[in-house]
DNA sequence: TCTGGGGTCCTAGGACCC
DNA sequence: TCTGGGGTCCTAGGACCC
């Protein structure tokens, strides 16, 4: 059965969120980003597109594209906000709503048209909604699965709408760039380029078994994907796979060498490691460290697997530094980052020893305030004086709205 | 004057057990 | 005391996404 699916890509969602709440901002060319000189451009608008300000670009190099461009520092909670009530908003249309991240989505409207009419229809209402609501713009394509409505989101923005309807796959594919398809990305794009593929239509037409030979069990995938195929169901709300890991990384301000200080850093990637493990009710088993040396291209990262589950900062902090003195390091440190993996989900029980009872209790009374009040106002003594030390967090594009499974469902 | 942060999936190789 | 093979668990690293 044909399936009709919408994706929908909000618009430089950042930067239009930001002209949206200080009308001096519009029209005007500006970059959102965090805060600290290490710094990217993690949204521009399409007034600084023009100049060539790009995602990823360090702010110095962004302002040498456009002298007159505007840093904003990004404000995580109007984004979230923003993205749910958008969200919500894609629910009176169909329940199956897939958030991609905090500026996409996937809607499976093939059981709403006897209701909507077409999925243009549903396109334009929805569009017209967002705009009046919240001013601004959003890009939607129409396709028969995923992968093609994405690519379809693509063709046209800013404020585009495109179909790309069974009998038009082909067409489209023919002559399309590899590289377009979302799950090709640079590397699989050169391999492809050895071979001599180039388009979508020369990837749909290569023998399975060529590319089986040169990438494993996703050659077949990559057939399919040139000829448009793409059987992978919207996943609702609430129904998404349970989360696998819990990390936290963060570039310093300056790089460090001192043992206090990368003990500092430690600490604190650990105990917002531990904070969040405990709001998502799961523990781990697998902790990892990864450091990025002052070069910027030499890393690495060690992970070691205990015998218990754990989710208390400090028995996080313990087997990061284990990791840590099992290595020498070899430069000063730019980037460390802590993740906590092979989680158990089920819900914790009071543990039987009073002791570890009030530890528990404490901990939870420290979640409490963190999450009331930002992300350091508690926490262990010794992060205090540094606490500007450390980058700003900045929120990625991608970035998924934790508390977005508690969308209203009317 | 450089280049963020949070994830998932896959591969390859080693240890260990049957 | 040798041989091969399968399965599981673990580590390290890379590709990809937003």
């Amino acid at each position: 059965m044909n399936r009709t699916i919408l994706h929908i890509d909000m618009n430089a969602f950042f930067a239009s969120v930001e002209q949206q709440a200080n009308p001096e901002l519009r029209g005007r060319p500006i970059a959102v980003t965090g805060s600290g000189h290490r710094t990217v451009i993690t949204t521009s608008s399409y007034e600084a597109r023009a100049f060539g300000v790009k995602t990823g670009m360090a702010v110095w190099e962004a302002r040498r594209c456009c002298p007159e461009l505007i840093i904003v520092i990004g404000d995580n909670r109007k984004y979230t906000h923003t993205s749910r009530e958008i969200m919500a908003m894609m629910l009176d249309y169909t329940p199956e709503v897939e958030v991609f991240s905090i500026d996409e989505a996937f809607m499976d409207v093939t059981h709403s048209l006897s209701i909507f009419g077409t999925p243009e229809n549903i396109a334009f209402e929805l569009k017209a909604r967002i705009r009046n609501r919240f001013g601004i713009t959003c890009s939607i394509g129409i396709a028969p699965n995923k992968l093609l409505a994405k690519l379809a989101s693509d063709m046209q923005k800013p404020d585009g709408l495109t179909t790309i309807p069974p009998e038009g796959i082909a067409g489209v594919m023919e002559r399309l760039p590899v590289k377009d398809l979302c799950g090709i990305g640079r590397n699989t794009e050169r391999q492809l380029a050895l071979m001599g593929i180039r388009t979508c239509g020369e990837l749909g037409r290569c023998a399975e078994e060529r590319l089986t030979r040169k990438f494993g069990i996703l050659g077949p995938r990559l057939r399919r994907m040139g000829q448009g195929r793409d059987d992978s169901p919207v996943v609702p709300f609430g129904e998404e796979a349970e989360v696998k890991s819990v990390g936290h990384s963060m570039t310093l301000e300056r790089d460090i060498e001192a043992r206090e200080d990368i003990l500092r850093v430690l600490l604190r990637l650990s105990e917002m490691v531990g904070r969040r493990a405990r709001r998502y009710n799961v523990s781990g088993r697998t902790v990892s460290l990864y450091i990025r040396y002052a070069d910027f291209f030499s890393s690495f990262g060690r992970q070691t697997t205990l015998k218990n589950y754990i989710n208390l900062s400090d028995e996080i902090y313990r087997a990061a530094l284990g990791i840590l003195d099992s290595v020498t390091l070899e430069q000063p440190v730019r980037l460390m980052g802590v993740t906590l993996s092979n989680l158990n989900h089920q819900a914790e029980q009071l543990p039987l020893f009073e002791e570890e009872r009030k530890r528990l209790f404490a901990t939870r009374a420290m979640d409490e305030v963190n999450s009331r009040f930002g992300d350091t106002a508690v926490t262990f003594g010794t992060l205090l004086p540094e606490r500007e030390q450390s980058g700003s967090f900045v929120i990625a594009p991608a970035w998924r709205p934790s508390g977005i499974r508690n969308v209203d469902v009317k």
